[in-house]
DNA sequence: AGAAAGATGAGGTCGCTT
DNA sequence: AAGCGACCTCATCTTTCT
């Protein structure tokens, strides 16, 4: 146990005390209180500061002040125990459900949550039931500003027959029934050292009646998966308030698959912030599905598309196969693209079972199936007369938006190479996230990209024409790295580009360096690991506490360390 | 030794019927 | 409510080939 938060670069000594306070089975709990230390032990300078970090963290003013003088400035980490100590104290007589936030298990979570919601049936069923009525309101709610989400606690709230008017009242008296919550947490002592100040909200009962529940149910995907809007459909959300804790700058940016295990969303929401993840299909952007999370703090107003616009559907992207696409292979998109790809057997075997049939006007029944099947899980494109084939690696660099060739040579293999853009970002939908940059920053930005893998971030402002002064690129992988230091060459970056391997140099040190020297980061960019997250991983799929997926809190440590020192300046 | 091929489901969601 | 089938998923490990 002791070896397994070591081994994540804390120091034995602390991760003992973190194990004495939680427990030993609540590695979730472990896990928050470490990352808090050593955000916290990120170097404080004057007393206020310190204040501030803690009373940041959920605790008291009055608590803090007496916690530091009872331990010293210096001493950050009994300071925490002292505050932890009061807290509990505080805490014991209210004997709040302590139980489901302390397991890592995702479906101990997830059935504690669902069980809560069920007590009153709220579900994001305006959108795939519609009622013509609902429906209406809802899309006149969302383009007065308010989130569908909103909209629909509201319409499910207050019945059918509301008028606009009546909708719009409750959802600003929930408004400020949340905002008050949120206010009346700053205030209150806080139980639990949490990384933000979301989870114990939905827990206190001073709520008014028409506002019990979902404030903090589990986090749903939405259908369709548009986010707040999509270039063919814009505008479906134009204002969101972010809470203050996330206001940038810096701005930041994650970005994971959306398909993980219960739970894991929600953890990820509540460290980064409490800022609600937008979760988009990139099959709105190109010709390939793509479903992932954002959770970033960026203005949502006024974004742009990509110019030119990359092909909308297979047949813009593969005009080739068109000649060859049999009429009973419906697909418009290809499914995700991923790390690996069919084999010439399997494709030789699909030819087979199709020359078969070749008298008949069209394969039967079985064999459609069959085939179907296939090309779904393997993306396979049609090449020739009963001839299917993957897809080739200029080809997947075309769908995800990148330029032909960018993976290409420079000793990578072929393998590899699929490798690498299986685990990038689609460009155009990133930068369509990212458009907003542009106006705001006419001189350029630096930009700390973490996770960087081919440089899905990186091409995306480029593209954009959003000018890169300094660019601290960290990836794991050498070929990577190659990659984007290539592309920077060729494209004739007038700015910096700096390399790390691993995000573990990324200490408090290094980062204060770096943002002196460049005036701080205006962008934290990154999509962590997503292997043990994916659901093509039989083998390791262990949720965000998984080996590589846990990197995700490398990205919340090196963010939070960017936020509190640019604060400081 | 490195690259390619082959074998390996679980865990979700959604829509429909019973 | 409950059950069923269809569908989808930024993968890993072992074996075979070059």
């Amino acid at each position: 146990m002791i070896d397994h938060f070591v081994g994540m670069g804390f120091s034995e000594e602390v991760v003992a005390k973190a194990i004495q306070e939680n427990g030993e089975q609540n590695t979730d709990l472990i896990l928050e209180a470490l990352l808090k230390h050593s955000a916290s032990s990120s170097a404080s300078s004057s007393k206020s500061k310190l204040i501030d970090h803690f009373v940041g963290m959920g605790f008291s003013v009055d608590m803090v002040a007496k916690a530091i003088q009872e331990n010293g400035e210096e001493n950050t980490d009994s300071i925490l125990e002292t505050l932890l100590t009061y807290s509990a104290l505080g805490q014991s007589s209210q004997a709040e459900q302590h139980i489901n936030s302390d397991q890592n298990s995702p479906e101990l979570d997830g059935s504690f949550l669902d069980g809560f919601s069920d007590t009153d049936s709220f579900e994001g069923e305006e959108i795939t039931n519609p009622d013509p009525d609902k429906e209406e309101k809802l899309v006149s709610l969302a383009s007065m500003g308010y989130s569908v989400q909103e909209a629909s606690i509201a319409m499910e709230r207050c019945g059918p027959n509301t008028s606009i008017a009546e909708l719009t009242d409750f959802i600003c008296a929930a408004q400020m029934a949340k905002a008050a919550d949120a206010l009346l947490a700053e205030i209150e002592d806080k139980p639990r050292p949490k990384p933000s100040n979301g989870y114990h909200k939905h827990k206190k009962r001073r709520m008014l009646d028409y506002e019990k529940p979902p404030i903090d149910e589990p986090i749903r995907l939405p259908n369709p998966m548009i986010g707040f809007g999509v270039p063919s459909n814009p505008d479906v959300i134009v204002h969101r308030s972010l809470p203050e804790a996330a206001a940038g700058p810096p701005y930041f940016y994650y970005e994971n698959v959306a398909l993980a295990p219960k739970g894991v969303w929600d953890t990820i929401s509540r460290f980064l912030y409490d800022v609600e993840p937008e979760f988009v299909d990139s099959k709105y952007f190109c010709a390939a599905a793509r479903k992932r999370g954002y959770v970033h703090n960026l203005p949502i107003k006024n974004r742009h598309h990509l110019v030119p616009l990359p092909p909308q559907n297979i047949y813009e992207a593969l005009p080739l196969s068109r000649k060859w696409w049999p009429s009973w292979d419906t697909r418009s998109h290809l499914n995700c693209l991923q790390t690996c790809i069919a084999s010439a057997k399997l494709t030789e075997r699909i030819r087979k079972a199709l020359e078969e049939c070749d008298g008949e006007p069209e394969p039967p029944h079985h064999v459609q199936k069959f085939v179907m099947d296939e090309c779904r899980k393997w993306n396979l494109v049609w090449v020739g007369r009963n001839k299917l084939a993957p897809l080739e690696p200029d080809e997947v660099e075309m769908l995800l938006g990148f330029p032909k060739n960018h993976t290409r040579g420079g000793g990578i293999s072929r393998t590899d190479r699929y490798k690498s853009l299986g685990n990038s970002f689609q460009v155009d939908t990133v930068a369509y996230h990212l458009s907003v940059l542009k106006e705001m920053y006419p001189d350029g930005i630096n930009v700390l990209s973490l996770f960087s893998g081919i440089g899905g971030a990186e091409v995306a402002l480029h593209r954009l024409g959003v000018r890169m002064k300094n660019v601290v690129s960290v990836d794991i992988s050498e070929v990577n790295r190659n990659i984007v230091r290539s592309w920077w060459e060729q494209t004739n970056q007038k700015g910096t580009l700096i390399d790390f391997a691993d995000v573990q140099q990324l200490d408090a040190n290094r980062i204060e360096q770096m943002i002196n020297a460049f005036g701080g980061f205006d962008l934290v960019i990154g999509g962590s690991p997503c292997n043990n997250l994916a659901g093509s991983n039989r083998h390791s799929r262990d949720g965000l506490e998984g080996k590589e997926s846990s990197l995700f809190y490398d990205y919340f440590r090196i963010l939070d360390l960017v936020k509190n020192m640019m604060q400081r300046n």
